[in-house]
DNA sequence: GAAAAATTTAACCAAGCGGTTGAAAATCGA
DNA sequence: TCGATTTTCAACCGCTTGGTTAAATTTTTC
């Protein structure tokens, strides 16, 4: 189901999911593409620490960088986020079918461990 | 929408499911709860360190580990992963919109079919 | 061609992470 | 009570991370 080809990609998207400089980058991102720039501009970190937010963003899929003259202009990848849309999904309705069952089973009391 | 409150949550939801590792605990835990020393077993790593890892999940709030007797036994917790859903389905399809809309506009001149 | 601008790369630092081992703290069983 | 079991805690190690500043690179502009 979620193979191991997609997990190595999971590490990297949930990872740089996990910083909020760099969700609050992606949603400058959702306003349209924008140079490093423009995008480190308002930060109150280094250009470099922007620079190299985008290069772990890069890295998970969810955003391009394309040069454009001495500029990179940088897009956000919706698709990336799918794989873990995907494995959210899958899981939580997963674990909510398996803890219900397990409810179920405990509401019998059977009182014998497993 | 996605107010300050969440967004520390967020943090510590999306570092937790950066790590494969507790990936695979979670999906143990899927199939029902167990004790800590049940979920250690079958991992190459020491009991200590699943330990840790279970620490960063019940942290997360994706479980909780209640005392039964000399041993912990660790249950999912699927709502935890609500606000990861809800981040991304909503950060997913918003910038699918707005790309959407550029495209369009870029799609003025180039006319290219996709 | 030289200066300026946009960005990356390199070197570095403090802090955190994932792992270890060993000791400590509860609890169970004889 | 004593020893075994289960788990956490503490200290430590090597690597990564998020940040810095400074140098290097590429492109624009004068």
């Amino acid at each position: 189901m979620f193979n191991h080809m997609v997990e190595h990609h999971l590490d990297r998207v949930f990872h740089a999911l996990s910083d909020p400089t760099r969700r609050t980058i992606l949603d400058r991102l959702a306003e349209g593409e924008a140079t490093v720039g423009q995008i480190s501009r308002p930060f109150p970190i280094s250009f470099a620490a922007v620079s190299k937010h985008l290069g772990v963003l890069e890295r998970a899929g969810l955003v391009t960088r394309k040069a454009r003259g001495r500029e990179r202009v940088c897009r956000l990848n919706p698709a990336a986020l799918a794989d873990a849309r995907a494995w959210l999904g899958f899981h939580q309705r997963f674990w909510s079918e398996r803890l219900d069952a397990l409810d179920a089973m405990v509401g019998q009391k059977s009182g014998k461990p497993d």
